[in-house]
DNA sequence: AAGGATGCTACACGCGTGTGTAGTCACCGT
DNA sequence: ACGGTGACTACACACGCGTGTAGCATCCTT
């Protein structure tokens, strides 16, 4: 369950996880060097020793995730039945403690790796859906693949709003379950029928043929101020 | 377009707009109470003489933008003409310079009445938009405006990442449009057929009354494991 | 068996930081 | 004119932190 292996490891593994964990938990600034020491059950020292540095030591972490997300994108591309939103359960679940620091790094534009094998992970599935489509869409394949990578990921990366506000946490078996269903539904039930589509996309155009560039628009309405400053 | 005002203001305003500012481009612990002084043009311990701490100053910050956000909130709410997708390239407009401290608030957990709101805002939308739906969907709302509330913030939370991969910086009129135009496509067009909705759906089930609780499940391939720790 | 690399610890330095304190200046009510 | 309240500054303290250094034990190599 907890995957590999029980608490004897390579005290260089014991401590990247135990510095996933605290990353993931405080955040990389406020976590210490000494308190993933002391979680690993090494020395401070040793930190330094295996790994240099305290941005070396993210970075570590940074790859060792990017091996496993790889690691699993290929086995779940070589699996013969590709489940569709199960991806996103699946990877999530894969990920197992570190979704908390996977969330962080993401946030604060870390990762950066990571999110790319994401999009390009993501794009031969939406290759699929555009087949079946009547007109050719009118935004490249990559800019929609990576929207959706980032949809899918909102969920990891908002994961404390959604089990506030759900009162079910996310990380758990019962709010996989919870979240699956919410996806599957929203999944499958467009947020705007084509013709809406089709009006807004030529609102959005007369207004960008208006001012091709000059200021901002389409932001209708400027927030009215109010005295309080 | 600044907003509303030139550099004339509180001192405690100013220093309010510094720390956005600070909070959102170097993050809460690594911005320092002196450099935002020194952005706002006051001493460090004219700070703390308005504050109190630098948590303090930190949920000042917040309050400023959820009264601002939620006075915008109601301005669209009065705008007779709700322009759907256009609620959140408007909310992101209005918010300005303050997204990228909108953005790690949200990722670090904080911006709770924020994010609430947002939802609370989302649900009568969706409310309307399951009245023309056949069968009655089997996740309740709020969980749904949840879901739909933090993949819509996705875009805001991993800008850094969507600037990346597209090579157009998101928070820019230009990125305005682009990811418009990918949301309306996205937004327009399902991920699942309703056929294989149902199809996943009843999968899960199967697997849900198979154990009930026991074990994880629904998460399929177990990651194999590697030799490298 | 010598010798060197490697895993690991203990301890100390120095810097940046939030915070606390004292003091100055200006405005305002009475 | 005069206390007093609030905006604002300068300076110092203390602490936590990342980092550096020196040293010890262990194991592999030849």
């Amino acid at each position: 369950m907890t995957g590999p292996d029980p608490d004897d490891l390579t005290a260089r593994a014991r401590i990247r996880d135990a510095a996933l964990l605290h990353f993931g938990e405080h955040g990389f600034e406020r976590a210490t060097i000494r308190g993933i020491a002391e979680t690993a059950g090494v020395s401070s020292g040793l930190v330094r020793h295996h790994f240099g540095s305290k941005q070396a030591l993210r970075e570590a972490c940074d790859a060792h995730l990017v091996k496993l997300i790889s690691r699993l994108n290929d086995q779940v591309r070589a699996d013969p039945a590709p489940a569709d939103v199960n991806y996103v359960a699946a990877a999530r679940a894969a990920i197992g403690p570190y979704q908390r620091y996977l969330a962080r790094a993401l946030a604060e534009g870390g990762a950066a790796p990571l999110f790319d094998a994401m999009v390009r992970m993501s794009e031969p599935w939406l290759a699929d859906a555009d087949k079946s489509r009547d007109h050719t869409p009118d935004v490249d394949r990559t800019t929609r693949a990576a929207v959706t990578t980032a949809m899918a990921l909102s969920v990891t990366v908002l994961h404390q709003h959604l089990s506030r506000v759900t009162g079910v946490e996310m990380f758990s078996p019962e709010g996989d379950l919870l979240l699956a269903r919410a996806l599957i539904d929203i999944y499958s039930h467009p947020m705007l029928s084509l013709e809406e589509a089709a009006s807004i996309r030529a609102a959005l155009d007369k207004v960008q043929s208006a001012s091709p560039q000059a200021d901002r628009e389409s932001t209708p309405p400027r927030i009215k101020e109010h005295r309080d400053d």
